[in-house]
DNA sequence: CAACCGCGTGATAGCGCTGTCAATATCGCT
DNA sequence: AGCGATATTGACAGCGCTATCACGCGGTTG
């Protein structure tokens, strides 16, 4: 009965003690923390690691210790380059710590959300960054049972689960929109794909801009459920074309969206800005030297990534997170692409950033 | 001495037993193959561990199974959009199955390739997918003990450490320069950026192809150690008009490169294909949709991930993987950019494919 | 009808490490 | 010299799960 021992040749914390000449248990602190441990011994220690090749056995530390280095991150798309900004921030932060990441993604829906929180609740983490504020209440649950410290990042929303890093999506797209009627445009569309929680909440700032301007009309929205792509971008500005001929700028929900209607344009012989004036959404690298430049709202998505894995670690070593809920703001970046000739751009850009609670 | 004991309200697997009725190794049981557990105490125990509430301890499991459900991956980039197609891939194929995912980027640093690797085997991975075929000794000998099925994607190599899927980056980059000789180009410039050893080898093949039709000329070639960017991309084809104002033909080793090439043609009114044929590679998405329509050289990454991840699943479980290094070849797609009046498209583009060996 | 098989179940021991507390060594100070 | 404070080390037990073997039971086999 039970089983067999101790299979020789594996190399154990027990192995290198014994080589050392020191007990286990201080060959684990060593690797935890060498400063407890005297020069000699500790000298002793390494190099027997050395020697042997030991490799510390992760889950055997994680059971121990009840807890674990792994930060589950959850977002919801690899292929959209909006979060591998983000990520590079959130790996960035992370390099060099004890850390790990484990990443899952989501597909923009809640339910994989919810399954994939409950597979992270196997390992215990030592932290979790999460997409948008749009949890179940069954996925919140399942956050607060790891009990751990939580970012949720992307957008802001008046009840965090725990941190949260982001900006107003409706703010930012308010604030393009105003960039637009300020250089003289009234038949402003949006093109909108996918339409997850936050292009809705772009459309939401749209609607309210043209509103308060007196312009809205519900025929300049073309939006689609497909995701996001350069040639969706050309096909949503087609049928705007049909809906509102009239129509003197598009606002785009994303920066390949604008490319795309920047081709169909340059296909149909319309003229930008002077004719169609065009606004992408989170100033992707691109749009800077496309001919003529393509104006965008930068989102502070490296940043986001970085501050959040930032507050984690903060949070997790005790020094205290005072700003739990942080407000990156965004920034109209004015380009070619909408700077008419009526309206000679201001050398200001308008930015947002928050103050207080909302701006 | 010793530690204070079970505190309550914990649920384990003896909680779960206890619950049902049973013995916890029959509940253990139970979550590994339900199949071996009588159909009575089946619901029995489900029921019990869903009004526990219960959560498996991963480490707990790996530590008394010896082996994990873990998959490290390791690529170079994450910005890259191409490593996120290959990463949708490896992802939606362990979608559902019992594995997850560690993700690692070496910021194309062999070094950190090493160190990563050390950490993977920390966790007793179940399996290994790692970027090119360029790792240190160093990083072999870590990978081999590992003791795990292991996939290099990306490219091919003569000397696989377990399996192989990729295609010769050579052979595809020499494929699309014999496309802009067909259609009568001989000053075919070269721009490339970040210089990573996929870069060097379409260079290589570059460099072949020209030679093969007597027309190579340095002057032509154009590179950077800077990562990629559209505005690169413009940046590195004002250097190439410098160095060879003559030139009729750009091929760039990546797309972005031959977007930016495209809007500094359109800034200078550089009409193209006629005076400049532009061909990219790995013709990502919005390629199709420029104005002019801009050829490039299509790489399966989406599949390479899919069947890279398929490759260690069948590993894993015991399915013998006969076909161990799989080439996914490419193919030229050509479109406006590089398709001149003198020379009317071919209806049939061409592609290559392993046949044996090398091809 | 004994021997055998296979299924479902349980008892036991152990995976490799660390939390806890105790013991000892070292040091500064009165 | 004597005392407490601090640094360093060790013993022990246990983290929650699974590998292994043992056992009972009904059914098949020669």
């Amino acid at each position: 009965m039970g089983r067999k021992r101790n299979e020789p040749g594996k190399v154990r914390l027990t192995e290198v003690a014994a080589l050392a000449g020191v007990s286990p248990i201080t060959v684990s602190r060593f690797f935890r923390n060498p400063d407890t441990v005297s020069a000699g011994r500790r000298l002793r220690i390494e190099s027997a690691a050395k020697d042997l090749g030991y490799v510390p056995n992760l889950a055997a530390r994680a059971l121990a210790s009840q807890r674990t280095e792994v930060i589950g991150v959850l977002i919801p798309s690899l292929t959209n380059n909006v979060f591998s900004d983000v990520l590079r921030g959130i790996y960035d932060a992370f390099e060099g710590s004890r850390y790990s990441i484990q990443l899952a993604n989501t597909r923009y829906s809640v339910l994989q959300e919810e399954r994939l929180l409950r597979l992270f609740l196997m390992q215990k983490p030592a932290g979790l960054i999460v997409t948008g504020v749009d949890q179940t209440a069954e996925g919140r649950a399942i956050v607060q049972a790891a009990d751990c410290p939580v970012v949720q990042i992307m957008e802001l929303g008046t009840d965090p689960i725990d941190m949260m890093i982001g900006f107003s999506h409706a703010d930012a797209c308010h604030a393009a929109i105003s960039h637009l009627l300020a250089q003289g445009c009234r038949r402003i569309g949006f093109l909108g794909a996918r339409m997850d929680p936050r292009v809705q909440r772009r459309l939401q700032g749209y609607q309210n801009a043209m509103k308060e301007a007196s312009v809205f009309d519900p025929r300049l929205i073309v939006t689609t459920a497909v995701p996001t792509s350069t040639t969706m971008g050309g096909s949503l500005f087609s049928d705007l074309l049909l809906k509102a001929p009239d129509l003197d700028a598009v606002f785009c929900a994303n920066d390949d969206l604008a490319l795309g209607v920047l081709f169909e344009c340059q296909r149909r012989h319309i003229a930008v800005p002077e004719q169609v004036a065009i606004v992408g959404f989170n100033d992707m690298e691109f749009m800077a030297s496309a001919v003529p430049t393509l104006s965008s709202v930068r989102t502070n998505r490296y940043e986001m990534g970085l501050r959040a894995a930032t507050m984690i670690m903060d949070e997790i070593e005790g020094r205290a997170v005072v700003e739990r809920v942080v407000d990156l703001g965004f920034e109209v970046i004015e380009r070619q692409s909408s700077t008419l000739q009526r309206a000679p751009a201001s050398l200001q850009p308008a930015s947002g950033r928050a103050t207080g609670t909302k701006w």
